[in-house]
DNA sequence: GTGCATCCTGTAGCCACCACAGGAGCAAGC
DNA sequence: GCTTGCTCCTGTGGTGGCTACAGGATGCAC
């Protein structure tokens, strides 16, 4: 049993982050010493980092809390799991392709500014597209 | 002079983020009518369509008022308006790199999972990471 | 005068945290 | 035994950029 920065350090999650998991619902309520304070099992820590992952691979919290519950019912649901990484990526995707719109557009804006033009171009644009 | 109602159609901006806009000083309080209501200038409504371009162009409301304030001061800080573009520009691309990190390590952990095999891999790739 | 559209203020919710304030406990060194 | 410094606790408020009400007042057309 470990204490909440053992937990935050091993998991990788912040101390905050993990008490913030707990308020909504995300991991259950740990167990607690006699004076209060938290106490984790490797298993509740394991959950901590399996959580951490799915958020650095950019799942949103509900969809980490999915994918954990999947991973933790017996036989582990692939199809279900791969569902969800397969709309996120299409999600991850959709995002990336908008960026390099703006990415052009901003291109386009800037290529004028740098003929050092009395009157900026840039704003010109902006104001009178 | 023109109703909230009327700038907003006219400018793009929906009515509540334009007094949200003006709560929180992105734009100044407009002249009011003798019945409380809102008159909004066209060179008001003008100023929210620019406030949308910028917003359209993903840069942050404190970007897209600085960017504002350069355009309406007399000369239009050319070299300015270009930095944060500039910046703008670089802070998109990096994310674009990140996202295409992202889609990368999600195809690859989707991968194996197409084998309809009995544990997944994917939930079993992130638990053991 | 009746109905509907539009406007007003103020507040709360979204996401995923992060940063306190103000207090309590605990272990080590002196 | 006392101080120092670390960790922990609860509770609240802030971030960005809106959006969605509640509950009321007004304006305008028929």
């Amino acid at each position: 049993m470990h204490a909440i920065g053992t937990a935050s350090r091993l998991s990788g999650v912040g101390i905050e982050t993990i008490r913030f998991y707990e308020r909504s619902g995300v991991i259950p309520r740990p167990a607690r010493a006699a004076n209060g304070r938290r106490l984790y099992t490797d298993a509740e820590i394991a959950r901590l980092r399996f959580l951490k992952k799915c958020r650095d691979l950019g799942f949103s919290l509900a969809e980490a809390r999915a994918l954990r519950e999947l991973s933790e019912n017996a036989g582990a649901d692939c199809a279900g799991a791969a569902a969800l990484a397969r709309a996120h990526r299409d999600k991850v995707r959709a995002r990336i392709a908008e960026l390099q719109r703006l990415d052009a557009a901003l291109g386009e804006l800037m290529q004028n500014c740098a003929d050092g033009n009395a009157a900026c171009p840039l704003l010109h644009a902006i104001a009178n597209a």
